[in-house]
DNA sequence: TCAGCTATGATATAACATATCATTCATAAA
DNA sequence: TTTATGAATGATATGTTATATCATAGCTGA
């Protein structure tokens, strides 16, 4: 595993020990299977790659017990628009997790964890509350054609 | 059917018709399901309710083909993170449609399609183009706790 | 050691969605 | 009117995503 995969999962021990929980050794490699792919994946996604990457099975139910635990520690994001899953982007960083935001290339299947300004996210859940609504699930995926697929195209 | 219904469906026959287009019997039908229903429902519930108000059963591969067809005429909206349809709030109205925003409450699964200030929503488009991210399916999913539900558990 | 809890496995099934080929139906040309 | 054509719908099968439930393994502290 990279220097880069090390550190991250390095962070993500601590930051779970940090709330009290535990990432075993399987959850640990569901998260680099994420971490090692370039594109989201689904859960059955993740059971065939464990398997080629660990020469080892896991039941798709396990699975999703585990994505939900990683997404409780703020490990994983769920894609709610493409049901699928993709390590934070920023599990090193130490500031804290605003709203997500997510560019989803509707050509290639990319996905960037973007930080839109902060006033513009600002000023939304402003609007958003000042009709009554309590925000929750803080997070944006907007879909379309990634930069890379637009030169391809052009 | 209510008056405020026909008076949609009035509307919906002219717009497919201006697009060439032919809201049959059974689309008209299953737009109908969506206008009386207050909560957003899945393409199999709207099987249920079809077979319960017209006591006439439609596939479910049907349902999904008339939901696409209502969908390119902009008189359905799918919820992607739900996995839901709801009719648009919008049909009777002259403006053009603009980036649709929805508002999913978590607990009572109500929806309320609002329109979120156009200077922010112009600003987050921007924002989101200005990293050469083109923008296509355009529509906001924002899920919270609705006002009603908010109060009830006050 | 043993009790109790957490994590994981195994199995079944539910819920959502699409692929494909057949049939029906509206429309308009002959 | 008949018939050809394409659009709409039906029928069937299957793929994909997700959850429910009960069983087992494994850790942890009395
Ligand atoms: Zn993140
Ligand atoms: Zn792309
Ligand atoms: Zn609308
Ligand atoms: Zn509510």
């Amino acid at each position: 595993m990279t220097a880069d995969i090390e550190k991250i999962i390095a962070k993500s021990q601590e930051s779970c020990a940090s709330t009290g929980n535990k990432l075993t050794n399987k959850r640990k490699k569901v998260l680099m299977v994420l971490l090692n792919s370039a594109l989201p994946l689904s859960a059955y996604d993740i059971v065939d790659r464990y398997k080629e990457q660990f020469q080892e099975s896991l039941p798709v139910m396990s699975v999703y017990r585990m994505l939900d635990f990683l997404i409780k520690e703020k490990l994983v994001h769920k894609l709610e628009t493409a049901s699928q899953y993709i390590s934070c982007s920023h599990i090193t960083c130490n500031h804290q997790h605003e709203m997500p935001q997510f560019l989803i290339c509707d050509r290639c299947g990319g996905v960037k964890e973007v930080g839109i300004k902060k006033a513009i996210i600002e000023e939304l859940e402003h609007s958003i509350r000042s009709t009554g609504f309590l925000l929750t699930h803080k997070q944006l995926e907007l879909h379309g054609i990634c930069k890379q697929c637009k030169i391809q195209s052009a």
